[in-house]
DNA sequence: GTTAGCACTCGAAACACTCGACTGCTAACT
DNA sequence: AGTTAGCAGTCGAGTGTTTCGAGTGCTAAC
């Protein structure tokens, strides 16, 4: 059933009033603020069928009214209306990101960073692990007579994490022999078909080598398997909203923050380019509070998922704003990959 | 003045309920769970002369007592008699720590990890940045036509995330001499050594490529300014105590707690070996609140600092458990270094 | 369809009261 | 001297009562 025009009107001034108050919404108070041209009785009747329609709830009988998950899901698919950010919040992110970085994580972080002091909430980062990415260059660098290090470089990163362990024996032509058969094997190859590739049945020529080649093909998997770098901003933000007044709720928002695998089961969302996904209530997440919400955008590149970025926090969750700061990141971090 | 033994006993029965319970310790109480010899009249006495020489605070007139914080230091000090740990979790220690692993930071990790498990406080792990450190090995890896890895290999550690541009036009038989240069330059030196350095006055030999020394300089001094990886472990095991039942002391704590140079100063201690310090009530530390502690490890080999861990939480800590705990896991380090 | 008017509901705040867990004091006892 | 039983006094936590006002729903008139 389609609403009547009053009636989105009237919606859209009670999920707008309580996510800027966060006290139940009353008949008088929208005649006042917003819709003075009729009575408080006339928005009252209005109110009384929101609420028959499943969109309004009255957390007593002589309280107002409160939006329920539905409602703010209308509101963000149609009823909100966009707030452009100011021009400091614009330039705040612009200065931000000048600090120009190759480093996939570092732009992360920084996201992380502009998005929760611009909205005001605990903000998550989390670059991805593509299962596609494509390695343009592998290679092992001695770095101590036992040990060398596993590089790893692909269109967006620079992998170098593994060490790995060498016979003290090795000289340095069996290294640099190492690595051509390195490239040779896994070069323009996604982690995928590495994955799937057989060590077992090396060719004559790695044979020699092949414990060192398990451990590389060992890395490359822990790699993939891992879920990325989380990163977490203003997780004290959080108790700036008067939802986690109570101790029981910022537990149960914590609970969820501080366990990576959580976070990134939360965040995980699928599209292509510039990918915004609502998630309201938690929406039948296990584990997850009711009154939590979370915003997240998705950012790739020809297909390849670079990472992930987003808030988290109450249901009452200020969407308008969230929504215009994440595109604006959004669009900055076009730019700066377009770049590369 | 020195305490009579019996006023000791006291005063240690009076924390140790008050750690167990976090209610106010009353005289009736003492009589019937430690002194059953005496009555609660007499045990009344001592305890208010107890709190006349401030060892004890009454919340109010009809209440039992509350140690102070002079209580707690000398229960430090003197009067706790400390918990050895159950074989379970001695051998949890010692199974965590099994899986052998030559990485600094996996260690602190275990380390945080396993001491947030077995005390059930906020636990905080760091690696220290010591500019005594020597440099074993420096060299350059080109991993990109314009991009060069530098990796840096102390006693302790591989330092490899510095990333430093090169000219495409650069030949590979360059990389290498540079890589002797740096090695000439830099080998067997600490860091604060080449923090004075004047870059300046390069022999001529270097002079051709004083843009990458400069940029290798650079990435060593904003190594050793910055301030080790901080680990955070059980940041909601803070829930679990009393004390932050109440938001604005979570609040607090956690302001501390997600601010990486606000846990750096409070984790600052100096002293050699396994050095253990615990700091009651925040001992006038800067924007912390009263009744919070921190109880400090750090752990040193040959006078270099690996790194400090502890917890923070409420002054009514269980100071005994944490202190054992803290000790084993010392320990343990002290034979996976000694292994090195 | 709108509106004024009115009865009704219910939570929040203020207040009074009880209960009991403490203490401190005193006078007697060892 | 130190210890103890007994008792009056204090104060917080918990409970019940009352008031107040911000809301609503309903109805009859416009």
């Amino acid at each position: 059933m389609e609403l009547s025009d009053r009636k989105k009107k009237i919606l859209q001034f009670v999920v707008d009033d309580y996510i800027q108050t966060a006290v139940p919404v009353s008949s008088k108070s929208i005649t006042e603020r917003h819709l003075t041209t009729v009575s408080s009785a006339t928005v009252r009747s209005e109110l009384s069928t929101l609420e028959e329609l499943g969109y309004l709830v009255q957390p007593h009988t002589s309280a107002g009214r409160v939006p329920s998950l539905e409602a703010y899901k209308l509101y963000v698919n149609e009823l909100m209306v966009k707030k452009k950010l100011t021009k400091a919040e614009l330039d705040y992110i612009e200065k931000t990101f000048l600090s120009r970085s190759k480093d996939v994580e570092e732009i992360l972080r920084s996201a992380a960073k502009v998005i929760s002091e611009l909205t005001q909430y605990t903000s998550v980062a989390m670059t991805a692990r593509d299962s596609e990415e494509v390695i343009r260059s592998i290679k092992i660098f001695r770095v101590r007579p036992t040990d060398a290090l596993l590089v790893i470089v692909t269109d967006n990163k620079i992998l170098k994490d593994s060490v790995i362990s060498i016979p003290e024996s090795m000289t340095d032509e069996s290294v640099f022999r190492i690595n051509e058969l390195l490239s040779d094997m896994f070069s323009d190859k996604s982690f995928k078909e590495i994955c799937t590739m057989d060590v077992g049945s090396l060719s004559k020529d790695y044979l020699e080598y092949k414990s060192l080649f398990l451990a590389v093909v060992n890395a490359l998997r822990e790699y993939i398997s891992g879920s990325g770098e989380v990163v977490l901003e203003g997780e004290n933000k959080m108790f700036d909203h008067p939802e986690y007044a109570d101790v029981e709720n910022v537990k149960n928002l914590m609970r969820i923050v501080t366990s990576k695998d959580k976070l990134v089961e939360l965040m995980s969302a699928d599209g292509k380019g510039i990918n915004l996904n609502v998630k309201i209530g938690s929406d039948g997440y296990d584990g997850i509070p009711e009154d939590c919400s979370v915003v997240t955008a998705t950012y790739s590149v020809n297909g390849v998922q670079i990472g992930t970025y987003g808030v988290i926090g109450p249901t009452r969750m200020d969407y308008k704003k969230v929504v215009s700061v994440l595109e604006n990141v959004g669009k900055i971090l076009e730019s700066i990959v377009s770049k590369w």
